[in-house]
DNA sequence: GAGGTTTGTTGCCTGTGACAACATAATAGG
DNA sequence: CCTATTATGTTGTCACAGGCAACAAACCTC
């Protein structure tokens, strides 16, 4: 079929053969967010025949990204067939970040089957990380199992990525600019590379795997130690912007102070709300995310009270913005801003309140991640994964081992 | 067919039937954009085949949605037939403000050919304001054209609406809480009624008729008497959020001064531009828009250019948020923000650079609306037509005349 | 007026999903 | 244990939408 014109159409493409693409990708979709569903599910939930279907599947099952498997009867009538996404075709996940570059192994089912870090001593060249990249890729590679077919590579970028071509405009942390990270990766690798934003990954693994599953509309808020980034989807689609860079809501203005964040942008959530504030009033020098939030939850010091009630004031003021501008059905917190919320959560959501307007913030729920240490792993083999899943017919995939070797 | 599950999926209809309807949508949907396409264009930016296009704009023709007119020759080869859409087919558009009850006659093809406003003393009540509107209607709807249908009336309103039912939630300006507007103004005039927030109506009209065409990525900013109000155009699909409240941009925080808008809030873009401040400085007690962009344009008392550079920084500070949130093509100013922006759109760019991430807003260009009077008439329109062009075989019109009468 | 070009029209064809009938596998109840 | 009921998978047929090719029509150029 045909696109809606002007109403987020990107290609208005035909019909007839469309059709059949169309379903097929919707099938795969519902498949690979659910892991395993039965047939008679896809059928309702899809509205298509039963015949249809069975048809479909075993289309889906012919390009060996599915597999049927007989269900133990649950209730009255013929048990349905349950489809399950192959664990047999993959997608490698990427994390460049300051301290280290991590590589990791993703199925179509969901699972991270396999996981290297590769801790660097300060920040890589982008170059560097590359390489790194790529050589755990290769390592990473060989080692899967005989058959397994890869989709390409994911990458979860702390900066601004343009993600139709997957050059990192900025990464202020790593010091990178203007990036051509993702041809420089798939020359190395010989797979398909594909970049984007980290926290915006990150909000779409939490949508679909993790806290925000079964909402349309979310917000996501990530604080790590390279500052916070933000991810957003509206009606069930990833907001991306004109060029992919939209969703930066660390560096939102909420202040008139003249404090200056990471990127240099005055008074902005992500100027206010430091971890480094956090680990000086603990009087921590370096701290792993675990400890930072155990501190959080147990400090008494007035001082350090002090700092955490600011911060979560300032976090409330942001949260109040993202509700009157996107309104949505949850929030999500991730990292050292998730403690902020678990250890004063009434604090931060009368603040909340008032900094929106009440028809917006009524119904929003405040969560945090759910995900864990897996989120970007997730979150970077969705971008593979996502083009697999647009065209499960036509996209090539690649063999684990690149020359025929007797195993 | 099916739409993608979960990824913006509202419902997972069939697909045999959907197809055609389906496509007859998609045609109805660029006619009525453009107001006039050529059949050959229909069919290149479709993709659909030549017959298949003759097909379909016949039904909708048969449908009395749209005509042909043979076209003028202009270069080589037969001539294409012109597609228009019908100007006997039109929406009632009302606005409800604080000083008058507008309501307009739009034409599918895109026309306000009436608009009748009626000005009230005071803020009228919900009740009064809609039988003010059902009576302008009747009056409206007694003078059309015999063989004109009605597809249903659009509202637009300064404040909170949930979309779904037409209840105002909260519209600060008008004094009203919870009123069941759409519902009342239905029963009122026996016609289907729609309702919006008045900014995000003018971002889709900006984005289909004004200054904002073509673009996919929007966003709107609206200063009136009544605060200031925003919409947001993502992908080509206006944003609404959970439940419809999304885009409420005027209020943002962006400060720290607890100066309170007119919902309440505290240091947010609407409290510090504010139209009374500007009047203030101006010693003008009350004037027209029109008088205050003059005024704004040529004013060179130093207290006056203080206030105004202000607001300038002010607004700057919020379109820097929303171009780090949004990452838009295109920033429309309405109302007198306008003013401010071409009093010294320097300093606003400036301002806006220095608040915003550079590889957001390198390419960002600032416009004023370019709709003017008609812009909320022609944005409520756009509500009722977005029915009939999303279901254009199944959609009920309404004749001109109730009751059939000797003419 | 002849040739080239673009578009509308017509009849036929193909592919896709719906549908109905039947087969199969479970539960429920006696 | 047998039958009735329910839900699902399978198969063959059918309807329908759009593609396609051939032809006709309307324009331009020379």
């Amino acid at each position: 079929m045909l696109n809606p014109a002007g109403q987020g159409a990107k290609t208005l493409g035909q019909n007839r053969d469309d059709v059949r693409q169309h379903n097929l990708s919707a099938l795969l979709r519902m498949i690979h967010q659910s892991g395993t569903v039965s047939r008679s599910q896809l059928a309702t939930s899809s509205g298509l025949n039963r015949s249809t279907i069975s048809d479909l599947v075993s289309e889906l099952g012919d390009l060996g990204l599915v597999y049927e498997t007989e269900a133990s009867a649950t209730g009255v009538g013929r048990p349905s067939l349950q489809v399950s996404a192959s664990d047999q075709v993959v997608a490698f996940a990427v994390n460049t970040d300051v301290d280290a570059v991590t590589v990791g192994v993703v199925t179509l089912s969901g699972d991270v089957i396999a996981k290297k870090r590769y801790p660097t001593a300060n920040q890589p060249t982008a170059e560097k990380a590359a390489s790194i990249a790529a050589k755990l890729i290769n390592e990473l590679r060989a080692d899967l199992k005989a058959g397994t077919r890869i989709v390409g590579v994911g990458v979860a970028v702390p900066g601004q990525v343009r993600v139709v071509d997957g050059v990192i405009r900025l990464a202020p942390h790593l010091g990178w600019v203007e990036i051509p990270f993702g041809p420089m990766l798939s020359q190395l690798t010989g797979l398909p590379v594909y970049a984007d934003n980290d926290a915006s990954l990150g909000c779409v693994a939490e949508r679909i795997y993790g806290n925000a599953k079964g909402f349309t509309d979310v917000v996501f808020l990530f604080a790590g130690s390279g500052g916070i980034g933000g991810g957003v989807v509206v009606d069930g689609v990833q907001l991306r912007g004109a060029a992919g860079y939209a969703g930066e809501l660390g560096h939102v203005r909420i202040s008139d102070t003249s404090v200056k964040d990471y990127s240099g942008l005055e008074g902005t959530l992500e100027s206010l709300v430091r971890r480094d504030d956090l680990l000086d009033v603990f009087k921590l020098y370096a701290a792993t995310d675990d400890e930072l939030l155990v501190e959080i939850s147990r400090t008494q010091t007035a001082k350090a009270v002090k700092m955490i009630e600011s911060q979560i004031d300032n976090l409330a003021a942001a949260l109040g913005n993202f509700v009157n501008i996107f309104n949505p059905q949850v929030i999500i917190l991730g990292g050292f801003i998730a403690g902020l919320f678990t250890r004063d959560s009434e604090r931060l959501i009368t603040g909340l309140r008032s900094n929106s307007l009440a028809a917006a913030n009524e119904r929003v729920i405040i969560r945090e991640g759910g995900l864990g240490s897996n989120l970007l792993m997730i979150g970077a083999a969705l971008l593979p994964f996502n083009e697999l899943t647009a065209n499960p017919s036509t996209t090539r995939l690649y063999p684990a081992k690149e020359k025929a070797t007797k195993s």
